[in-house]
DNA sequence: TTTTGATACCTAAGAATGTTATGTATATTT
DNA sequence: AAATATACATAACATTCTTAGGTATCAAAA
């Protein structure tokens, strides 16, 4: 099962500082491979969507960026810096929380009639 | 608290549809106040979403609709018909799915370095 | 009795955040 | 040699919210 596109909504940002909170350094490519391979390829980001999220978290003040070469190919390293880590905390606090509001109101009992 | 609202995308159909499923019947403003509630002010649906939502599930076949005047004040209530009780269980399916492994990835434990 | 707040519906402009499509280039595998 | 994987990026478009505004009834407070 692939989920459908509107749940990635709003949480894309909060798995991508998570991922870089659990590894010091990570680019892009790695991320989508990454999540890839921990959700067993239920989340699949697309590029389109990744690279512009990246560079919103960087113009945000959250990452620092390092570009290192693998032979003539680029690759940009992301990683948190302090209010980056901070942010973190915040946003997983928040999803969390949110993510328990959500079960409690799927598991709900019906009260039909 | 009160989640950012980017963490509501994408989950609003689900809510409302598990609602509807709980539910006889329920009209919209009745929804803003029973997500109010039960979720302690947390999720505050505004009606620029809900009404556009529910039209939007209307179209797509799943919900019908009475007009109740209480007074001179109309309802409208809503309620699932059989496609709209299937697509319920699917998507809340899909969506307790996707909370789990929204949860997984946020569990994972740090192996920095 | 007038005003405020709650109830109850609705739409439209704008913002945010995805998808899909496309572009460029290098490296590896078949 | 061609196909696939690696690796970056942007732009047009779609979806789905927020914010703001509109209309109207009813109850409670000033």
């Amino acid at each position: 099962m692939i989920y459908s596109s509107e749940l990635i909504k709003g949480t894309l940002k909060t798995i991508v500082l998570k991922l870089l909170a659990d590894n010091n350094k990570m680019y892009g490519y790695e991320i989508t491979q990454r999540v890839k391979d921990l959700t067993k390829e239920r989340i699949q980001l697309t590029e389109g969507a990744l690279y512009p999220t990246l560079h919103s978290l960087e113009q945000e003040g959250l990452l620092k960026t390092e570009i290192e070469y693998i032979g003539k190919r680029m690759r940009k390293y992301y990683s948190l810096n302090k209010a980056g880590a901070a942010k973190t905390k915040e946003r997983i606090s928040e999803l969390t929380d949110f993510i328990n509001t959500l079960s409690f109101l799927l598991d709900l009992k019906t009260k039909n009639a």
